[in-house]
DNA sequence: CAACTATATTTCGATACAGCAATATGCAAG
DNA sequence: CTTGCATATTGCTGTATCGAAATATAGTTG
């Protein structure tokens, strides 16, 4: 493991450490979205969904397809939905922990 | 998947989007580490390791024991396995995926 | 081409946090 | 208790990036 793969695993790792990525992730987690459906599901300025569309974009979080005027954005890479749900698992485990420490005590 | 619940996993990757920690983490996987130790593998400022380290502390990534003057760090949550193993994936496909596009071309 | 809509980009003020250096705390031995 | 080492914390400066607003680009239609 070199440095620079970890600069590049600390750079993956921030692109989904924002609210507003990980809320566009969600949403286009059950189907593909435009940016106009975006902007509704998410309740985000345009230019900030836009902004950080090209991010996730740029990292192939996502993929873009152009749909006449309109933007059609996909999930495009399957480790988003393993990061997300390892993520959630430990959000729950850590909740359980906190839970039974006040139930037993 | 509440707002909140966003808002903390965001907080959870964000603590691993800083290439120090990931570097520590990396040197805590092989065996529990001191501190002196984890400034001789990681080449980093003490104050800044143990800064990083209470980071990690306090969202329970790694646990810290005592032992006498010293503090023993060690990987505390098997997600990190997990986690760092899933972007490891993810950077292989991505470098694959490199290597074939200018292997056709 | 002009007007309209969808999307992208730029600018800006505010905030967050990294690294460094200095200092403080805690434990152990003499 | 004082000295010394391991660790933790604090103050500071610089950099990165967010959200909002304004502006630019691109495709569609008349």
């Amino acid at each position: 493991m070199s440095d620079a793969q970890i600069n590049e695993a600390a750079r993956l790792f921030s692109i989904l450490s924002e609210p507003s990525r990980l809320k566009l992730l969600r949403a286009l987690m059950d189907r593909p979205l435009t940016v106009t459906e975006l902007i509704e599901a998410t309740e985000m300025k345009q230019g900030n969904v836009s902004k950080h569309l090209g991010v996730l974009l740029s990292a192939r979080f996502v993929a873009r397809e152009r749909e006449g005027n309109f933007a059609r954005y996909c999930i495009a890479d399957k480790n988003v939905y393993k990061l997300c749900d390892v993520m959630c698992c430990r959000m729950e485990e850590a909740a359980r922990r906190v839970a039974e420490e006040f139930g037993v005590s």
